[in-house]
RNA sequence: GUCUCCAUCGUCUAGUGGUUAGGACUCCAGAUUUUCAUUCUGGCAACGGGGGUUCAAUUCCCCCUGGAGAUGCCA
């Protein structure tokens, strides 16, 4: 079994490429077979080099790699390279005058301005044909050969000449596709003698897609069904050639919905995030991608729906994919992420935070610098992992462990149905709290031992609480938002313990200050 | 317009000629908890419509409807 990934590189890599590729990959690895990387830079207009670099960083991000690609970029080359077109124009070149001296293609000189003004004519008509008329097909093949050549010559690009193939006008192409089944589809109804060779001596799609894949002895085609009614015409060329085929396999396509109009199309930009290393920058972590792209039109059974590359090399299977498109859900994404950031240990994570960092600066809150953000890390993720969806979170969650917040919603400091001046009280009962904590004689260098001395913390607030009469979760409010200046945050007192060992004691005893001063001096207003 | 493909909760999906139509995300409620989150428990929610075939159709067939894709010297 031999399959590919064949991406044009004319945009950034995006989840239903992906997907593609990453389907190509697990059939090539469940079935022992090879999985080939093709670049198909045949459009000269669009394609740029940066976007090869973006293909190659995207599958290596997600640990998909080929056995055979580009050996000009690193991949170990197989026997059937080079593997990129636009080293390979020649022999699309000469597989077409094949076709043109067997009768089977023919220049055309068709404008694109005779084009243009032919399918306008025909939209105003609503004519039933639709496409190319075929006008240059009956030219007297020796005369179109010499004007050809006379074009050639004269050097200019764009002198208008192509060459067409020319589809059978009886008949009809059948092929069989491994998720559809059997796939008919008349001559008459295959794009009217699509261009094969562009005007630039390069082929399109279509030419040079079929010849690699003859070539370089491709088993089986797996890629998106907006591919499906290119099938026939490809049929067609194979059958031209005296190929035989491929065996095909239209995957359901990845849908996104439009915010504006509600309507499903595609997945495109105009849905967000769609690149690959887009989502990356966006903090989410390459097992969620590929747990959650592979679930889009395929599931293994009625039950299980985690799965990492590992796992999937070992169950993945043509026969559990859908036929129906599916629908790009961000939110389930997230939920995916969620899971493996938690189960990332902390070295991990802080791996992958430095890493990403490096490669993008996040976007940093207040004072938090990525230095003394990554060194600090070991403490601080394992107050944060459990409540992330994304990494990209994490600087404007940990802000309060380097600066001291600013008070802007004093209201928020206040338990039900307390007053300014009883929050105050509370603070300051905190306060004689932390100072009694220390002038013990404690300390702990992991996590764990943290979490031991959070023990006597914890028991001493609470006592705490006892003594004035409150519940805890009263006497904690106004100190949660003193230290933190937000009424939702990471566990308080691990906080404080942690910030603590980062910034010392006097950091925590002078928030709760300056929080009770500002509750004092604007106490009237709340 | 034409051709082609598709059709189970809002979304991703499992499933069968006879099932209380299963799971997951989202949402809601409850439990745990110093808040948030996590975790756990429970709940809402689907076989597009009409004809057949059959003792019996969500399941098989046809039509309709709906959705999507293609209709490029883009891939």
């Amino acid at each position: 079994m031999r399959v590919r990934y064949a991406p044009s590189p004319t945009g950034l890599q995006h989840i239903g490429g992906v997907r593609t590729a990453l389907f190509n990959y697990l059939f090539a690895r469940r079935s022992g077979g090879r999985f080939i990387l093709r670049v198909e830079d045949t459009d000269r207009a669009r394609s740029e080099d940066h976007y090869i670099q973006d293909i190659y960083q995207s599958l290596a991000w997600l640990g998909i790699e080929p056995d055979e690609g580009p050996a000009e970029h690193g991949f170990s080359g197989g026997d059937y390279g080079p593997y990129i077109q636009s080293r390979r124009v020649e022999l699309y070149r000469k597989y077409t005058q094949q076709l043109l001296d067997e009768g089977k293609a023919y220049y055309c000189f068709c404008s694109t301005e005779r084009m243009e003004q032919l399918r306008k004519k025909q939209e105003e008509e609503k004519s039933a044909l639709q496409g190319y008329d075929r006008h240059c097909r009956s030219l007297p093949p020796e005369e179109a050969r010499r004007e050809a050549e006379r074009r050639y010559a004269a050097g200019v690009e764009g002198q208008g000449c192509t060459v067409r193939f020319a589809i059978p006008l009886e008949g009809s192409a059948t092929f069989h596709d491994l998720l559809l089944g059997d796939i008919e589809w008349a001559n008459g109804d295959i794009n009217p003698d699509p261009v094969i060779l562009k005007a630039d001596r390069f082929p399109t799609y279509h030419l040079a897609n079929v010849i690699d894949d003859h070539l370089m002895n491709i088993t089986h085609v797996l890629r998106a069904q907006e591919w499906l009614s290119s099938g026939p015409l490809h049929i067609q060329l194979y059958r031209a050639f005296g190929w035989e085929a491929p065996q095909f396999c239209h995957l359901p396509m990845v849908m996104g919905r439009d915010p504006a109009t509600d309507k499903l199309s595609k997945l495109s930009k105009r849905h967000g995030a769609t690149s690959l290393l887009e989502f990356r920058k966006g903090g989410y972590l390459r097992e969620a991608l590929i747990n959650y792209i592979a679930l889009l039109g395929w599931a293994f059974d009625e039950s299980r729906e985690t799965f990492t590359l590992a796992e999937l090399e070992g169950c993945f299977d043509l026969a559990k994919l859908s036929r129906s498109p599916a629908t790009f859900d961000y939110r389930k994404l997230e939920w995916f992420n969620g899971r493996y950031i938690r189960q990332y240990s902390v070295p991990q994570l802080r791996k992958e935070l430095e890493n990403l960092w490096q490669e993008h600066s996040p976007e940093m809150h207040g004072a938090v610098s990525v230095e003394n953000l990554t060194e600090r890390l070991d403490w601080i993720l394992p107050l944060l992992q459990e409540r992330l969806k994304s990494l990209r979170e994490i600087p404007a969650l940990a802000a309060y462990f380097f600066v001291a917040p600013v008070y802007e919603e004093p209201e928020l400091a206040l338990p039900k149905k307390h007053t300014a001046a009883q929050a105050a009280a509370l603070l300051r009962k905190s306060r004689s709290v932390l100072e009694q904590l220390h002038s013990r004689d404690w300390v702990w260098e992991t996590f764990d031992e943290l979490l031991a001395v959070k023990q006597d913390w914890e028991a001493s607030f609470r006592a705490a609480a006892a003594d004035e009469g409150v519940k805890m979760g009263s006497l904690m409010q106004p100190l949660r938002y003193a230290i933190t200046g937000s009424n939702t945050s990471p566990p308080l007192i691990e906080s404080m313990i942690v910030l603590e060992r980062l910034a010392g004691g006097e950091e925590l005893l002078g928030r709760l200050d300056s929080l009770a001063m500002c509750l004092e001096t604007g106490a009237e207003d709340l």
